[in-house]
DNA sequence: GTGTTTGCAAAGTGTTTGCAATTTA
DNA sequence: TAAATTGCAAACACTTTGCAAACAC
């Protein structure tokens, strides 16, 4: 593994993106696309940036957040009312989450299998399908 | 029709909750409980309420749905970010929400067919499947 | 009467915004 | 140095809470 991988993955997210690298969007792009699959809430990020020792502002964490979903580097999903979760896997795919942990987990495709499409009325077009498998711990 | 059939059924799913039968959730329940499969946030039952001429506080309404989702009447349904909705339709189904009016609609199970349920570790349980069918207005 | 429910206003949570100071190109 | 970005604190939207007054049984 080259150690310089994962800073040239950040500097090409954040440049392909149109947007200029500063030491916060490199620190978080960093965290973010470390080349597993995560997902994070504003606040995870904000305190991963912390315990590394980057200082940067939740409003800047908010921000970067944004930006790297416009740019399509991060997926938003709606699990959790009043919190949102942010997925480094921009591909086509599920989620499983537990209510519990409010931990958010990825299924993919095959795990699922969605055999039919709704009809839309011919103003709208599908954004796209979220499937979310909400579970409980049991006892 | 029985003119009587929306107090009695709001007299019924009240008491069946085990809640004393109040002016105010009695107001609610038969803007709630009318038949059709209704989708609100607490904000546009407050205003239901409002131009039916009953005056409810807007934390009453918030507690009647909590306590109305807590006795199975109804299913709570997370969408939008920071913004609570609350289906009268408590059977198996999916939504189709559109993103620019955000108004979220019912789609019978027929619509979707899910083939397959995803492996779920030996400590956990199903609670449900959301599906979300997220659209968007042409042009 | 006793316990429940209501309504208000205050507090809470997560998120966004305005803007001066800083940083980047 | 011109434009973009940051960080703070204030503002925001939605929701919950504490508690005295009102209500249901």
């Amino acid at each position: 593994m080259n150690r310089e991988r994962p800073y040239r993955q950040a500097l090409e997210n954040i440049q392909n993106a149109g947007l200029r690298p500063t030491r916060q969007r490199m620190a978080l792009a960093k965290l973010l696309f470390d080349g597993n699959d995560r997902h994070v809430t504003a606040e995870i990020l904000h305190r991963e940036a912390d315990d590394s020792n980057v200082k940067i502002s939740l409003a800047t964490v908010y921000n970067a957040l944004h930006q790297f979903t416009d740019a399509g580097l991060l997926r938003e999903i709606v699990v959790d009312p009043g919190r949102s979760y942010f997925d480094t896997n921009i591909s086509e795919h599920y989620h499983i989450f537990n209510e519990d942990s409010r931990q958010l987990l990825d299924i993919a495709l095959d795990q699922i299998g969605l055999t039919r499409l709704p009809a839309i009325s011919a103003d709208q077009e599908i954004n796209r399908i979220d499937v979310i498998v909400r579970v409980k711990n049991l006892i």
